[in-house]
DNA sequence: TTGCTGCTGCCAGAATCTGACAGTGCTTCG
DNA sequence: CGAAGCACTGTCAGATTCTGGCAGCAGCAA
């Protein structure tokens, strides 16, 4: 029992070199064309992955089988549209239903691209469940209370976009006094409460931590200048702050 | 190219019998033993699939190995514990950060099982998730306000199984003018709204559909007695209530 | 044009999967 | 207790699939 007498199954127990299989490759493959941005030929993908090219233009056709969005332009090599694959993975029925409870919930916020983005989610995931399960999620025994709140006079699809490229916006606030300014601000998360949305930032005018909500915010341009520091480290700093001084 | 020269090939193209690909087969695996509650023999199993009871136990090993709680006992056969498998699927950014988002949300209800439940969806996502995107969702660029409104005196998870289950339950509430009743009641669906979370019920007693909020729930037992009608059927007949009537 | 690339068909050898048989150990039932 | 049913493992030959190399076509760029 300890001593396979098959060499091959003995040299895969000590993970010999690779016997890699094939759907672990496939996964791989989405993973790499992720790292690279530019386009990425086929040969590069092969020796990267240590397969022959002729494999690797059928994995690729495997996949683009399985709904992946690869586009191959001749001349140029592969690129794969912003998105990510998810591999087999189990869930229990509860867990299935906090996902689903919780996609409805962002379907019903303002964040038209958002919602949208959690409704076509929600769409792929009731696409491959089982009948039963599709049909107790379909007949929603678990609802979420309407849109509360002021709704945006922005689309806060470009505050993410701006967050997740580490961008300066430029802002026209209306403060609770109802003084408007203008400001440079450098934002680095979005809050969820109950009636409104917040963003968060570093505030060149005061040269300070800010919180903006989200509805007060009269008009938004992207500057396309990148901030000069880390999101994350925002984040840690804003963090600190708040626990050395009761919030707000 | 429309006119495949391998035999094989134009087969599979007409779904002439099944040449079913392992992938596939595993997937279907775990949904056979989902349809089945009660243990089933691997004889049944394998005879369902088309396969040979070698090949099963071979891929029910497979399963195992990748995490599917597939349990198995000598003299009786193979169950599934309550649960299901996502096969391969392809999100975009926004997507995976609506799902993120909205398992956030749930994590910080109230309700404890399924706020548990939502935390495990999450690290099981997080698990598989390329480096860079899980650092991205880790750093938390979008948040969710803290939990609000009053704390349940009862489980929640109690009342999502009576709903699941069909079961009538036994409850004491107390209503706004703070007197107590003891109903017997139907769930059929749980509201969840900025600060309380809402049963919706048919009530015995009044002989209508009732909402409870679970707050004020006081005490809840369950009858282990179904009731007597669907409770998609009451959904779709309360609804119908909802649009006669202005709301509340 | 030349050069680079995507993409497809073909084929033989390698790798994997499959079915059948044999055998072990556990559990339940009579 | 014995018998039967079942989960589980090892083995091995044959079927199936995968893989790599070769040839060839098509689109794009310099």
């Amino acid at each position: 029992m300890t001593a396979p007498t098959n060499s091959r199954a003995r040299e895969r127990h000590a993970r010999y070199k690779r016997p890699m299989s094939r759907s672990e490759r496939l996964l791989d493959l989405v993973q790499t064309l992720r790292r690279h941005r530019l386009p990425v030929s086929a040969r590069a993908l092969a020796s990267e992955l240590g397969v022959s090219i002729r494999t690797l233009y059928r994995d690729i056709a495997t996949l683009q089988g399985q709904g992946a969005p690869i586009e191959g332009e001749a001349g140029l090599g592969y690129v794969l549209r912003p998105g990510f694959m998810l591999p087999p993975l189990m869930f229990t029925d509860e867990e299935i239903e906090a996902i689903v409870l919780g996609s409805r919930w962002v379907a019903k916020q303002p964040d038209n691209r958002l919602s949208k983005a959690a409704a076509d989610a929600l769409a792929k995931i009731a696409a491959v469940l089982p009948d039963d399960l599709r049909e107790d999620l379909d007949a929603s025994t678990l609802l979420v209370g309407p849109r509360t709140g002021a709704s945006e006079g922005i689309e806060l699809a470009a505050v993410r976009q701006a967050i997740r490229d580490e961008q300066k916006l430029a802002i026209t606030y209306s403060d609770a006094g109802g003084s408007d300014s203008e400001r440079i601000v450098w934002p680095f998360a979005l809050g969820f409460f109950d009636k409104v949305r917040v963003m968060v930032a570093w505030c060149e005018m005061r040269q300070d931590f800010r919180h903006f909500r989200t509805d007060r915010i009269a008009r938004l341009d992207a500057t396309g200048l990148r901030y000069p520091k880390r999101r994350q480290a925002l984040l840690k700093q804003w963090r600190m702050t708040l626990e050395d001084a009761p919030q707000r």
